[in-house]
Order: C-alpha cells, then structure tokens, then sequence
DNA sequence: GGTAACCGGACCGTGTCAGTCCTGATTGAG
DNA sequence: CTCAATCAGGACTGACACGGTCCGGTTACC
C-alpha cells in the first residue's frame, strides 16, 4: 500500500509538538503531550537528531530544540531521516549490484522517473503545510503545554486499541 | 523507505511484455521471457486481471491480454491493483477507525496532502513513459518473441543471487 | 474426451518493523 | 564534589506482512 512506517508518522507529530515553545523539551514530555509511548519517543527523536532535524542538549535539564523551523523542514526529509531514502524499487539506487540475469532485467532504471515525482512531490509540502491541514481546533495542541513537568511513568494509554 | 513489493514490479514488467503483440500470451511464455518464476507471474496476472488492466481467456490456446494500451494505464493504478490503495499513514483511508485517544491524536488528516500530491504525481506517469525510460537498446524485449512456445520447466535462474 | 490454460484459494518460511530495555556518557543543580 | 536527570547507542524480541509455491476446480479448444 506504498505505506510509511509508523515511526514515520510519529516523528511528524514529534515535530510538531516540538514546535510549540522556544524551550527545549524533553522526552518524556513529548511523549506525556503526544499520547506516544516514551521509549517509542525516544527512539524517534534519536533518529531525528542523527538527521540533525532537532538539536540535543544533553545532561539535566536537557532535551530536544527544532534544529530549524517547519517551514524549512520539507516532509519527504522526515521520511528520509527515519526510512531512509526514498527509493521505489530495488534496482534504483546507487547500489548497482546488477541483477543476476542481467540481459532480460527490463526493471533496470524504470522507476527513475516515478521516484523523481515522488520526490518532488515531497519536497514541495513542509511540515508547516502539514500542521494546519485539516486538523480541527480541537486537535490543536495548545502552545504553552510544554511547561508542565510530568513524572516519568505518566502514562495515558495511548496501547493501540485495533487489535 | 516508502519502498513499494516487488509483486508490483513484476507487473510492471509483465505488462510492459504483455504490450508486444497483439495475440495472446500464457503465464508460462511470459515467465520464459522475463525470468521471472512462473507462479509468480501467474499470481500478479490474477491481480492484475481482477484490477481489469488484463483481460483473460480460459481454456486451452488461452492466455492474457492488455485491456488497454499501455498509455492510457497510469502507473498509479498498477500499484494500487497490486498493493491495494495508496495510502501513507493509517488514519488517512476510509476506515474511520477513530484513534482511541482521540482528544489527542494530532495525525488525524494530517497526511491528507501528501497523499493526494503522491496521488496526481503517480497519475501523471503512464506505463508507456516508463517502458521508454531509461533503457539501454540491449535490455528492450524483441517484439515477437512472444510467439515462441517453450515448455513448462523452462526456467532462467532468475532466483535473487544478492543473498 | 483429452489437454492446456486460467481461477481462486490455502499454505508456509522469511524478513522487516514496532516496541522495549539496558548500559554508558554528559551536564546542570545542590 | 556528588548526584540526578537526560541523551546516546546499542541489542533483543514478538508480531505481522510479504514473497513464493502448490493444489483442486473450471473452461474452452483440438
């Protein structure tokens, strides 16, 4: 179903909420706000700092900054930074590690134009774009919400339900 | 990686086959002439017939056929005949399943836009675009080697030698 | 009637992913 | 100086989807 993976999805709503406030924020903070599992959080933002998307300060008082505003963050980065590049098929890539019957591949570089919209696509709608998206108000996170200091084993149940 | 089964690129290829020549062409010609296996074939070209992008005779001196040319098939179609219908996240499709904290859940829609951007890019692109792109004249199928009949076991090695 | 081909399933091994946990390294506060 | 809070970077595991195969049944041509 051309899906992304749900850890892709979370690390939109992460940066998001790490929009919210010029203060740093911890995780399990962002995961109290979110509703996400904490250990789930944190593997998110690990990610997104190694993509270099948010900036970590560590030791006490540390946490998580947006390394640059949303409107600069285009959502295919995200993707990238937590699936890894975006690449249709297998022959695409830069492995060229030839497909063994290398005279009948037909596949040999098909994709390329596919990936290039996809791509483009992508590039063109920022987190910005996706932060508004019709998301009624209620949705909303309030933007002073990141000042609360919640225990570690706060907890809102947020185990999937669907299964 | 956003990547998309290797059953799609099957039936990529095999519709790309399929479009040379007019008559009738069985799973297992088609099989000797792409390498690909045969029951792998014969199973993208159910689906692919359930999608209606094949039309199917029964009985003997059966076989398939395009439905239509290869232009008027965008390759969006093919993705969603094989992998069911795009969609990025969970919440976006029609299963309105209601995320269970729903006061919280920020994702609600969010990816709307992104769908329907991935949505017109992969409408844009048809399978005569791709049979073209890219290939080296040498990778380009004879456009009669459909007529050749070959016997049920003939088979390339096609089996993935990358592991 | 026999044979060749499609039809619609069921079936299973394998690989990937979501999620958790643990052990360090770092830094601010007391 | 010591301690606690926090990030860093792994390893690990169970669940699930996917690729691939096979089988009995049906249809149509020779």
């Amino acid at each position: 179903m051309l899906r992304l993976s749900k850890l892709t999805d979370y690390a939109v709503v992460v940066l998001v909420r790490l929009d919210a406030g010029t203060q740093v924020q911890t995780s399990p903070c962002i995961a109290a706000t979110t509703g996400i599992p904490e250990p789930t959080v944190a593997k998110v933002l690990k990610s997104l700092s190694a993509a270099a998307l948010v900036t970590s300060q560590r030791g006490a008082r540390g946490g998580y900054r947006l390394a640059r505003p949303l409107e600069d963050i285009p959502v295919g980065e995200v993707i990238a930074a937590m699936d890894g590049p975006i690449t249709l098929a297998a022959c695409v890539d830069g492995s060229v590690t030839e497909c063994e019957s290398l005279a009948l591949c037909p596949v040999r570089g098909r994709w390329d134009p596919v990936n290039e919209a996809i791509q483009r696509a992508l590039s063109a709608i920022s987190l910005a774009d996706m932060r508004e998206a019709a998301i009624p108000a209620v949705f909303r996170v309030p933007p002073d919400a990141d000042l609360v200091r919640v225990p570690r084993n706060a907890e809102l149940g947020h185990s999937n339900a669907s299964r």
